[in-house]
DNA sequence: TATAGAGTAGACCGATTTGTATAATTTTAT
DNA sequence: ATAAAATTATACAAATCGGTCTACTCTATA
């Protein structure tokens, strides 16, 4: 018996933050595009920064399930998996919306780490991260911690980098630093 | 002729927008904590978003002057300079109250394009990669363009990841393969 | 048919938001 | 020294903030 006014919540709200900040946007008007009554709202959800976290949550599992399945769908071998990441990453650039990771716009406002939404963000990324070291060590890398600390980083360089949209091509641009990288750390396989 | 308020202002409100976010940080919180008449910052300022351009326009004067000042007085040859750039941004990193770029902070809670402060921060980050391309020609780099892209993607890599804490070492890390970068960009001198 | 659970609309609360207005006081320049 | 400018403290406005609460409606199930 899931609810549908929750799962409703959820996404305008998730919209509303992705697009104008954690701040900006109020309870109302979260209230009014979604069409639900502040009490259901209060019903499902403690307070706003618990609805924040609700919404990060969710997009924590679509994002890495989105992540996961194109790296299964792409790429054979674990080497093309790991550079599979960058052709992914130019789809999300390209989709309509895009403003960044929510992730890093949630902790460029909540920079107090011993806030939950900080802690849910980092862990995200903790998590990214340990993706990727798992296929590096498939791909048999020297050093896959190393090779996923470094992809995880032009990640999130080409992220910011298309954010603020003052140079372009960022995501074949990390592309072909990670071919560089990949090559480097697999040379024995 | 310079007003002594109006720097208090745009000092104060820079930590604290800075540190908690722009629409975090109310008026009255900088108006007390600068202990500034509220009539005195609107003596000085339109409005709060005149006073965030403000506080932008002076982190962008100071941190390029700090970014160019440091990079005279550490490398001595072109090639020099543009590794030293991580080891400025280390310093940085290192440096008490680090929360990651205010520009792309603002960003975050900015993101429609049309409005002045999205427009700063845009122009800032293109002023830093155009000063890094400067370099990258002085270095006699095969594409200088292309160089100062991939060296700025590295920064906001490891500004970013720095900022969210999850990984470590990312000055160090993006300075490595900043290495690889230049080499292969400046194998011919 | 009766009941319980979930949702709705909206009033209401106190606090806070940006910004204006007023009047007294201090600083500055000539 | 005097006039002008700048700054002060504070009250005020209108809107919005997150959150509580009441009263009413709808629907599913026993």
């Amino acid at each position: 018996m899931i609810s549908y006014k929750r799962e409703k919540l959820i996404e305008t709200a998730r919209q509303l933050f992705y697009q104008y900040g954690f701040h900006a946007v109020g309870i109302d008007l979260i209230l009014k595009k979604s069409g639900v009554a502040k009490k259901t709202l209060y019903n499902h959800f403690y307070s706003k920064d618990d609805l924040i976290l609700a919404v990060l949550r969710r997009n924590d599992e679509h994002f890495r399930n989105h992540f996961v399945r194109s790296l299964e769908n792409r790429g054979f071998s674990a080497k093309e998996k790991l550079l599979s990441i960058f052709d992914t990453t130019e789809e999300w650039f390209t989709s309509s919306q895009f403003h960044g990771c929510i992730f890093i716009n949630a902790i460029a406002e909540y920079s107090d780490r011993s806030v939950p939404i900080h802690t849910v963000c980092k862990e995200y990324k903790r998590t990214i991260r340990d993706c990727i070291a798992g296929l590096a060590r498939e791909a048999n890398a020297s050093d896959p911690n190393e090779l996923a600390d470094q992809l995880s980083l032009l990640l999130e360089g080409a992220t910011v980098t298309e954010q603020v949209g003052a140079i372009r091509k960022s995501a074949e641009r990390a592309r072909e630093i990670a071919i560089i990288l990949i090559n480097r750390a697999c040379s024995l396989s």
